[in-house]
DNA sequence: TCATAATATTGACATATATCAATCCATTTC
DNA sequence: GAAATGGATTGATATATGTCAATATTATGA
């Protein structure tokens, strides 16, 4: 592994304030990977063997359920998935697979979860990830149960409106019908609801959203930090 | 506070583990209280001053939305709630109010986290109960999203009835306007789904539910331990 | 015990969302 | 560049779910 990537690791949240020695431990056992897009990391109800971290590319992390399936997340660098399984030595509650050509560290879950009973430092960094994780599923699960799709998606538009900087116009980071799986609808409902936001001043062309009256489409998706904020 | 209820708290997963001496120094610092129903004692968006525990009673998580509200759980004893928000030290996600006359210990959440700080057995047990909690949230998430009213509904009773000791009738453990709002639809519509899964050999009679055919109902449900499995 | 209030149910209807089929469009592949 | 592929869109329609109003049922308190 470079050691840009070596350090980029080190510098995430989970494994900042560990000691050296322990972080070395971990990373020695590390499997490193480029998978092409579209392959099965991770399939649902297996015995979690690895906590994974995206280094490049995209991963999508669904479930399927009596012939349906659904998007629950997308991840993206540099962030680690599946950690709750991994602490709990239990199976796997999603699937994975790459949108794209992507780079992918595996670690043992038993190294981790060994480093984790020696190591106090990394114990609390786990918390701290584990809460935020938790308060970032309660908070889709918010916009889930209290939202139209509609609205849903009008505020899914403001969230990334302003992580692309807060312009009048940016990308969509992945396809339609992905967008579609991780907000809770069918494609042509999606279609259907870019259509419905442009009395309030939203237009598609392609990935590139256009949002003309920044204060129309708010008062309309009244975005609020307990449900949208991401970080917090 | 009295010596089993003392006890009954110390065997918490949460707090089994740390030692004398820190659990006594949280527990100087608590508050305990019997509600009466229908008292909000958490407000969303206010800052988490208190871990809470319920000893009896029952208590109704929920949150609201433009006018709308939605309960994500009911938490009954013995357990704690909101431990995320007060790990994190960040804004409530969620509203809390008692069902019934409740009995709650509030923990001062600094008390907790200077303890956290302190304590790495109290940490790591922290770490479990959140990926715990985690996995819930995700599985009512796929439960949301992949299942209809109607499965939703019928997965929930043989749930319940599993853990109501597995016989052929029991009781739901609250009222149908709640249970509603928890699954996600409308009490009109919570009425139509009961009769909905009558030809699968369900009947309601108040809060009495007979499930006649097992078999009949669990073909229709399609029970999953990734969604409906509580533990794991 | 009755009176009152709250919850639950039912029917009629409206809206939201999904499904299916056809077409359009962009991209890839040869 | 033409064909082939897969995603996106559109229209027609079906289904699921929500809303409103009326009534029934249950719980509650004087």
């Amino acid at each position: 592994m470079p050691d840009s990537e070596y350090r980029d690791i080190r510098q995430l949240n989970i494994f900042s304030q560990m000691t050296d020695e322990h972080f070395t431990s971990l990373m020695r056992g590390a499997y490193i990977q480029n998978f092409p897009a579209q392959i099965e990391l991770i399939t649902e109800g297996e015995p979690s063997d690895f906590l994974h971290i995206i280094l490049s590319g995209s991963v999508d992390l669904f479930s399927c359920w009596n012939g349906r399936d659904s998007s629950l997340a997308v991840v993206r660098p540099i962030s680690t998935f599946i950690l709750a399984a991994t602490i709990r030595d239990a199976p796997y509650l999603m699937s994975a697979r790459t949108l794209e050509k992507s780079r992918i560290v595996l670690l043992p879950s038993q190294d981790v979860r060994a480093i984790f009973e020696l190591d106090s430092d990394f114990a609390r960094a786990i918390v701290t990830e584990l809460a935020q994780c938790y308060r970032a599923v309660i908070k889709t699960q918010k916009d889930l149960k209290l939202r139209t799709s509609l609205e849903r998606l009008a505020n899914y538009l403001l969230r990334m409106q302003k992580r692309s900087g807060g312009g009048a116009t940016f990308e969509l980071d992945f396809e339609k019908r992905l967008l579609a799986s991780v907000l809770g609808m069918t494609p042509e409902n999606l279609s259907r609801a870019f259509k419905g936001l442009q009395p309030y001043g939203v237009t598609v062309n392609g990935t590139l959203i256009s949002i003309h009256n920044q204060a129309d489409i708010e008062r309309f998706a009244k975005p609020n930090p307990l449900i949208d904020d991401l970080s917090s």
